[in-house]
DNA sequence: GCAAAATGTCAAG
DNA sequence: TTGACCTTTTGCA
């Protein structure tokens, strides 16, 4: 369930668990078999998340090649997922990808895109096609906004395209469109520089929510429909899957399409052309 | 109890 | 543009 937060909180709790120690690697599924015989037995540098990516750094042993730092690069998609807990290692059940243990914890990934081994030069090439990370940046999103305002593509389209920034899924790309009355089919040349910086302050202010919660919850308290105690999972949201059912705010039907791919939730009342 | 969809991306054609 | 990835949840019987 990965947008950007999900794999911000990924990197920092596999750096509490494994972060320093020696760990071993395999592949039951036999998909990343070459990947784990490069990475057993390295000490974990660091793990760190760039946009829905996540880069653990391994250093492999001294005195056996490779002699420089290599990184496991991850891509959950659509429905990977890590696992951990402590040692020993569960049963193998179904397709596991890739596994990672020290004496105490383990990880295990299933059903991701991408599970990779990369070299120092290879990062940086990913990185560098990446957008600007709502959740690292320490400007207004100026990066982005550039590239936004010079473009004719519709708003709901640069927001998802992790080239312009990273980070940003489907949920997160309804609801901020939302909340700033937005029409996800407004070219991006049309959004002024003060809505922008005010939109991309709001991103930063709900993704780390989402960092801290561990999920994606974008409503007000005064727009649920419970509004003391834990957000039920039906008040969560403002459009994203809500279509048929009534706008918090209006009343009006939001609207389900499919654009560019994917599903594009909104209101058409509170968020007209 | 089963089918369809899901917070995503990439390669093939 | 379509299918693959191949798990988990949801929605309908």
């Amino acid at each position: 369930m990965p947008e950007g937060h999900t794999i911000l909180r990924l990197a920092r709790e596999h750096q509490k668990l494994f972060k320093g120690t020696v760990l071993h690697v395999d592949s039951p599924q036999g998909k990343f078999a070459e990947g784990a015989e490069l990475l057993d037995g390295g000490r974990l540098i660091g793990v760190q998340a760039f946009g829905k990516h996540s880069l653990h750094r391994f250093r492999p042993f001294e005195d056996g090649p490779p002699r420089f730092d290599l990184w496991l690069h991850v891509h959950l998609g659509l429905y990977g997922k890590w696992v951990t807990g402590t040692v020993p290692l569960p049963e193998v059940v179904g397709q596991v990808r890739l596994r990672i243990w020290n004496d105490e914890h383990f990880a295990q990934l299933r059903g991701a895109t991408v599970s990779e081994v990369l070299t120092a030069e290879a990062v940086k090439a990913l990185q560098a096609r990446l957008g600007e990370d709502p959740l690292k940046s320490k400007d207004a999103g100026a990066t982005s906004y550039a590239k936004v305002s010079r473009s004719t593509k519709a708003i709901g389209l640069l927001l998802m395209d992790q080239a312009v920034m990273a980070g940003v899924g489907n949920v997160y790309r309804a609801e901020i469109l939302f909340v700033h009355r937005i029409d996800p089919h407004r070219p991006g040349n049309q959004v002024s520089h003060e809505q922008w910086q005010s939109l991309w302050a709001d991103l930063i202010t709900l993704m780390r929510a989402g960092v801290r919660a561990g999920r994606i919850v974008t409503t007000a308290p005064a727009d649920r429909e419970k509004v003391r105690g834990p957000v039920r999972r039906d008040d969560a949201h403002y459009v994203y899957r809500r279509h048929g059912m009534p706008c918090r705010i209006c009343g009006t039907e939001i609207l389900m399409e499919e654009f560019g791919g994917r599903r594009l939730y909104r209101c058409p009342t509170c968020q007209a052309a």
